[in-house]
DNA sequence: CTGAAAGCGCTTACAG
DNA sequence: CTGAAAGCGCTTACAG
């Protein structure tokens, strides 16, 4: 090791650069490693330092689906309580699929400090071996797994009951994902609940569902919406936003007046919502918060605390704009 | 070392883990070997092979943009062909960014198997001290730095141009990205000059720039509109599907027809290019083939060949849709 | 406070 | 064809 030549043993060398000198080596030798670590750009070789130690300063985030607008606030979120002190890799999975067993033995093969994982199914977290830090994100019901950070979209779904409700609507149809993660089924129940609660009836045959495809969702909206409208619909609730915008886009084609013939909102409130025209309406969730409060839940485990609050759930707002609300308005078109 | 206790020494383990067995193992202890492994769930361990071998068998995607459908086929070409040999982990910095010196060394001590760079620029090459496989992909302009993988958009954008003569358009508009990349120069340059030789202008007044984003682009269309129509604009190229995305919404909102009023083409063919009503014209980059052929080009540099051909250019092609043309159809909305 | 030494789990000449 | 041994670059008891 080179850096010893600038005076003492690689011992001491070694403290320095794990910061670990306290009562252990002279403040003379301090300064002197430093600056030898310095002019020579050194940098500890993670491998070496992973073998010996049993594990290396690696994070690794799985997740079904990374190339997402909401995602990605998630992993800045990660990024910032993580900090420079692990390298967070992204395990890169086929779309919309989760890891399998042998890629996971790969991945423990790594010795990662920590894993994080993203709306994990218990299949999966049944075949996870991994015995090192753990956090779940998203993963509500899932809780017994591990530490895990939740997203409250329950509540937010009875915001946005009582604001349909407030805004004189009374018949609504729901537009619903057809994967069957939890967070879906959450959002549809929560919602139906306190539709019923507040008087507004959402009938089981105008609920539909689709994959989370603005296509998609476009065709079945355009198949459906002849009942709907015979049935006095006057608002849609989609499941995310995404479904939002194939509704969007069809009633445009239709000429649908939006909110005043059709109220539309969903669930997720992509960066793209607030741009479109009109606004849409959608439950806020705090995804740069999810990634935070994950990262740090997951500092705590490696460094071998004891998590006060092992579960943790991050509220869910509405966010209204032009899509239910003419007053919300947001810009109004050609100047 | 637990497999060894199937009969032979580690060494003779290593050797079948490796599959260097050839003339050096016996085929008696080769399947004893394999028996073994098998019973044990026994996966190498990566770190001590890494330290052994003085290189990991990690692959590491450093990107700007991860969270783009566009990359998300990249990231699938890229796995596709360097198979389950390589760990794929995706460098993640913040949105926009490549990582910096200091993160690029800590990446560099993890002692990848090789990189792949999307969308560099000099800079990021220069500080670059890598010394391992190297490829680059999207990165025009840098073939000096390292082999590389690019796309060939001007054959797109000079197909673009030709239809757009050929449907009579004389008088077009250009609504172009205002972030530095080349590609970006690439595609306006090739456009400009294609159009120039087919007798349509190109007014440099009805030339616009915004960043990548739905609304900006919007806001900035809602505000030329009037006077690019004023000069008799019949049709507007967007550098990118996404500032396209935001003309199709205002031209909506103003009751414009399209294409009949108004013909809107972009770059990338993004999949909601597809599935928008009106489909969205789009010059088609080939994403996965990106991928897998940067993949295959690493491989070969990993494992020591040289390559035929270090510099690869994919072509791009033209799909017509209903933005540009009537009889393009797509789906027409409510039945 | 300091350094020599053992050991992390593998791979690879090397001698047999 | 096979195994004992050295070594990859670090960290961590341990003895001083």
């Amino acid at each position: 090791m080179v850096a010893s030549r600038a005076g003492v043993s690689t011992a001491t060398v070694s403290l320095v650069a794990n910061g670990k000198t306290h009562g252990r080596v002279s403040e003379d030798n301090i300064s002197r490693v430093r600056q030898a670590i310095a002019e020579l750009g050194y940098v500890v070789d993670s491998v070496g330092s992973s073998l010996a130690k049993g594990v290396s300063s690696i994070v690794i985030l799985v997740a079904p689906d990374i190339s997402n607008p909401f995602f990605a606030k998630v992993i800045e979120g990660v990024r910032e309580s993580l900090g420079s002190d692990f390298q967070l890799l992204l395990s890169v999975t086929e779309a919309g699929e989760l890891p399998r067993a042998d890629d996971i033995r790969r991945l423990s093969a790594l010795r990662p400090a920590g894993l994080l994982v993203d709306a994990p199914d218990a299949a999966f977290l049944e075949n996870l071996s991994s015995t090192g830090p753990l956090v779940l994100l998203d993963a509500p019901g899932l809780e017994a797994y591990a530490p895990s950070v939740n997203l409250d979209v329950a509540s937010g779904a009875r915001e946005l009951a009582a604001h349909l409700a407030g805004s004189g609507h009374r018949r609504v149809a729901y537009l619903d994902s057809v994967t069957g993660t939890a967070t879906f089924a959450i959002r549809r129940t929560a919602f139906l609940q306190a539709a019923a609660a507040l008087g507004m009836s959402v009938d089981p045959a105008n609920r539909i569902g689709t994959t989370i495809d603005v296509g998609a969702a476009a065709e079945a909206f355009a198949a459906a919406w002849p009942q709907w409208q015979q049935a006095g619909v006057s608002a849609v609730v989609c499941a995310t936003d995404t479904h939002a915008y194939g509704v969007l886009q069809e009633a445009r084609v239709a000429g649908l007046r939006i909110p005043a013939e059709l109220a539309v909102a969903g669930f997720d409130d992509l960066p793209y919502s607030a741009t479109s025209n009109p606004g849409l309406t959608s439950v806020h969730l705090p995804a740069a918060q999810l990634g935070l409060k994950a990262g740090e839940q997951l500092r705590g485990l490696i460094e071998g605390r004891t998590l006060e609050r092992p579960q943790l759930t991050l509220e869910s707002t509405l966010v209204v704009r032009g899509s239910t609300d003419r007053a919300a308005g947001g810009h109004s078109g050609l100047r």
